[in-house]
DNA sequence: TGTACATCAGTGAACGCGCGTTCACTGATGTAC
DNA sequence: TGTACATCAGTGAACGCGCGTTCACTGATGTAC
């Protein structure tokens, strides 16, 4: 039988999500280093030690965050990909780096946090991969789905190293079965491919060159999608 | 009549050279954001105020460390460039992108400064474009070369809205003349690809999952080497 | 070649600030009988 | 249903630290005549 959760705990969850919530509003303004627990305090009229009832540390919170940005991010990718299911892997890949790029640009502090320069001092526990893993796999089921299909073609005839090899073997053996090495290789550029185009737009690389920032990345995903179909 | 160095300014430079290289290296241990003048001053055994000598605030010392930065990628993507320069476009990118990648692994945080997030409250001036720029300029150069001398095909087909076009036509007419459209976006396919390809291997992303990266970042060079080419 | 003056590098003290974290405490909420 | 006790959230003061930047100063180096 279910219990009803107590006042202190519902209060407890929600003070949780609120710190959360500033944490990210505070990075959104200034940055994932400039973090601090005491302005979080400050802003939610508490003492900064109360702060310690919710979070053991900095890092701790650091840490909730990070893990709550992969979800947020796996989150859109899933129901992107759900939404354009029967239309096909290539449609699929459209709707799912559009997905994620819309997210890192609405939140592009939580973007730099996981996908940008390590936060110094911090190192990521365990807890983080497993989000981490959510989202790639969203991906890495949109290609197994077009290989097994055939809307991805296994061309390609790159020289594979026995060691490059065996790091795809281990790799279609845990998560992409069937994906022959060529394809992986192929998925694995597009892939990579999505995170340098957000990051050169989100952090300015792009300034003065792009204007029309969401054709532009309609134009290169529609063309990294032919390239993971059959390498055009 | 070229005037011979007084001691003074000998010494100047060199102390200027010694503060960044003391700069450089506590960002390689602890990242960019915890760049301090104090410790700084402190390691070279001089008071923090003395700094003030030779770089008027702490966001002056960082735009010299990012336009150094910039400088230096692109000194080793032209000696790379440079160096194959007889053996074809596709040889030449696989050089140059490796190179640039050696770099960043060789000096992460200064990659991290440049190419991965923003430096909290810091804001680039405009002293860093053309740093930036010049990076870029060996890729758009190996690619105009390539288009000319038609190593690169023209082939693509994706649909280009008048906006996409505008940028695209901007930029050809100011640094690739004659590259067409579909070899433009291409060849921004394939550069952001490199950056997000770095950063991916060098930030952590994927770690356990590829053991050989520089296997790994040869055979992915290759096929965006091919693609670059003809579009596979 | 020597002297007078201007420029500059580095000192040391201070200002004012913010940070993460610990600790003993009060008073409210929850639980067991 | 009421009471006794345990749990927990939040307080307020404190510790010890580091930071960027300013300022008046001393003494060495460079320049002009």
């Amino acid at each position: 039988m279910e219990k009803a959760p107590t006042m202190r705990a519902r209060l407890r969850a929600e003070l949780t999500a609120e710190i959360k919530d500033t944490a990210r509003r505070h990075m959104a303004e200034q940055g994932s280093a400039a973090l601090s627990l005491r302005a979080i305090a400050r802003e939610l009229g508490m003492v900064s030690s109360a702060i310690y009832r919710y979070f053991p540390s900095r890092d701790d919170l650091l840490t909730a965050l990070i893990v709550d940005a992969y979800d947020a991010v796996a989150e859109v990718a899933e129901q992107a990909d759900a939404a354009a299911q029967r239309r096909g892997v290539g449609t699929r890949w459209v709707a799912v780096a559009g997905a994620i790029r819309d997210w890192a640009a609405a939140h592009p502090a939580e973007y730099g946090l996981i996908y940008g320069s390590p936060v110094p001092g911090y190192q990521a526990p365990a807890d983080t991969i497993a989000p981490a893993l959510r989202v790639s796999m969203v991906f890495i089921n949109l290609v197994a789905d077009g290989a097994r299909s055939g809307e991805i073609v296994a061309g390609g005839s790159v020289p594979m190293p026995r060691t490059v090899h065996a790091d795809l073997a281990a790799m279609r053996a845990a998560v992409a079965p069937d994906v022959p090495d060529q394809v992986l290789s192929r998925a694995l550029l597009v892939w990579t491919q999505l995170f340098g185009a957000i990051t050169f737009e989100l952090f300015g690389h792009l300034h003065n060159v792009i204007h029309d920032y969401d054709g532009f990345f309609d134009v290169q995903m529609r063309r990294s999608a032919a390239f993971l179909l059959d390498g055009t």
